[in-house]
DNA sequence: CGCTAATCTAGAACAAGTTTCAGACTCGAT
DNA sequence: ATCGAGTCTGAAACTTGTTCTAGATTAGCG
């Protein structure tokens, strides 16, 4: 019941200590089952969230074994936290393409997050899935939630467009900024905040950057 | 598995719709009870943090029948909860007696929070047990979950001493500053924040109330 | 092609949260 | 003191995450 994240063999194809760079040599029908697990844990997530994505029901509906899906996701939080990878990194890509149309940092990073928001609105479930266990996540995950959490940075620290990178301070209002994100997020999933409060949040949060 | 939340019955002595106030009538064999589950539940959270605290050893160590404990608390996760609505009342008992020093309502409540932490940091086991369910909880738990963050809020808005109430900017600036608190909290738990990072992230959130 | 190590499958087994139930007990009102 | 409703107990059962095992498959290599 423990992780104790001291082997490796966590991701398949894993002997002993191999190279950590992210995707590790993956045979053609490695990475497909990869991509089916994934899928199915967002269909099942956008479904009813966080409690319908069951082990059981992704590997059956990826045609996958139990044992097969715990050696490619040592465990549920894992398998949501690398789906919510999945996603920022659609995300990213969005934002690549179109970003945010404001001239003050601050405001880039907030039309950015609302940007962000407006989709998870969408799906509230698959959002749900996700921060719950991006949020839940405990020691023996902390490497993939570090992933998310860079990304996530990266995500603001780009969409502020600074000539030269970010200072100290500036690195602790995004920390900030990213902490008041997650925590909104959970209070309006948890019927604790209205979509209003949640925009405003990410707004007062922004000003931290001014 | 769902707790609907619909029905009452979910404390001791409710039969059917009594008045929601806080303590419905309970007797003193109910009360020691109830004292005596939230007992055991902080000395196991104490010793081993959220997983420690197991259902079955909380009803044994209590001296207490498994569905009685049920009855008393629907899930561990409300449990937890009231767990921490306990703490924070030691904890807002123990400001009253020695509230911040500072003169600056920003700098108060960022004594206060990090005068907290430093109690957190005693028993972190207990924080983690505490905070995890807190961020955890679903729907069903609402009602808890809003009783704590009242009370949090309540701890703040006192430590800010002002003298008419807060405005509207101020109290979304709470709203972040709270989030805050939980967010680096949950990172310092799961090992990806410091201490220094913690402390510097409740002063940042603090600086919204300038 | 034939071998070997790694991987995958099916399914049982285990752990902890939650539910259920029959019977013993307690409390308040008569 | 007694009755009835509501509580508590002890134990089994159920659910879902996780682990384990024996045998079938696959990938890479000589």
């Amino acid at each position: 019941m423990e992780h104790t994240a001291t082997g490796p063999a966590s991701s398949p194809g894993a002997k002993s200590a191999e190279a950590r760079p992210s995707p590790l040599p993956l045979t053609e029908r490695q990475e497909a089952r990869r991509r089916r697990i994934l899928a199915a844990s967002t269909t099942l997530a956008c479904g009813g969230g966080f409690d319908a994505v069951q082990m059981r029901e992704v590997a059956e509906s990826s045609g996958v074994a139990l044992g097969t899906l715990y050696r490619y996701f040592p465990s549920k939080i894992h398998l949501l936290v690398a789906t919510m990878e999945d996603q920022l990194a659609l995300l990213h890509e969005a934002l690549r393409q179109r970003p945010p149309a404001a001239t003050a940092p601050s405001e880039r990073v907030a039309e950015t997050l609302l940007r962000a928001f407006r989709g998870l609105q969408r799906e509230p479930q698959l959002a749900d899935a996700m921060v719950r266990a991006l949020i839940f996540a405990d020691r023996s995950v902390s490497a993939e939630v570090d992933t998310v959490s860079r990304l996530t940075t990266t995500i603001i620290v780009d969409a502020m467009d600074l000539p030269d990178g970010p200072d100290a301070r500036q690195l602790s209002a995004v920390r900030v900024i990213e902490h008041t994100w997650h925590a909104t997020l959970v209070a309006w999933l948890s019927g604790r905040a209205t979509v209003a409060q949640v925009r405003q949040d990410i707004r007062t949060a922004s000003r931290l950057l001014d």
